[in-house]
DNA sequence: GTAATTGCAAATACTTTGCCACGTA
DNA sequence: TACGTGGCAAAGTATTTGCAATTAC
């Protein structure tokens, strides 16, 4: 665990950045909750709410994302995304990490099973998926 | 087209709503655009921008989503979720709609032929994809 | 010493609500 | 008529930035 948190300092040192304990304690609390957080999660979080302002989190969580080390989920930088459910249809999404392109993904869906094996081992009702691909579209590369 | 339009008010109305000028175009945008939509480009967008308020669009996706007619992309309403990328790891994510519970999903990621073949076929580059499975827990339902 | 990093406070951006008028059933 | 719906404007919440002070290298 904690191996894995100087490996990823040690990442972000060749990358240009500056050995700080905002970086530290910001990869060790990502890595030992071990899912996607907030910007207010983690700067309310125990390892960095006495360590550093959440201004400080925030282009911590910039860096890194440009840098590779992390991600940002999802579509967009700030608008909630809708989408029509039609019945008997079901879109996966490629989205340009560019240009912003959303487009939909002409194949059939592999998920079906693992969805239902999921519903049998975990007791998840109303089972339902989000699958995205995101990269770099030929146009922008 | 016009016929999924039509079936889709049917639905509303048969779960309460009225048939408004404003339900019908909104849902008309969302299947002709054929990907999700933000408020924003719902409320600017031709069909919408002189029919009716932007508050009125955000209570009409709010209503629809609620009804299951439409379905709000993501993992929370508002922030945005950051992870650490380990090399070598990947998660899927499991979700509770009700609690916000998030847990990694331990089973082999069945996309990855699926992400060869988008590469192949689309010329998109540094592909990725993000999946996160959507559901009541045991402890909520 | 120099450039990256930080804190604080102010500014944005997108969302959400209150309240009263209006339209559909 | 009654209740869902709509417009306008104000409030709310998470994000993002400016700038001077600080810190890592």
């Amino acid at each position: 665990m904690d191996k894995v948190v100087a490996e990823t300092v040690d990442r972000c040192r060749k990358l240009g950045m500056r050995r700080t304990k905002a970086l530290e304690q910001l990869i060790a609390t990502l890595l030992e909750t071990d899912r996607p957080m907030t910007l207010g999660e983690l700067a309310d979080s125990k390892r960095l709410t006495d360590q550093c302002d959440k201004a400080t989190v925030f282009r911590l969580l910039q860096r890194l994302a440009e840098k590779g080390i992390i991600r940002r989920l999802g579509l967009h930088e700030r608008a909630a995304y809708f989408t029509l459910l039609v019945p008997g249809r079901h879109h996966d999404y490629l989205i340009c990490t560019e240009c912003g392109l959303i487009e939909a993904v002409n194949a059939p869906c592999p998920v079906h099973q693992l969805e239902d094996e999921i519903r049998q081992k975990t007791g998840f009702q109303n089972l339902y998926h989000e699958l995205e691909f995101f990269g770099t579209c030929p146009t922008c590369a």
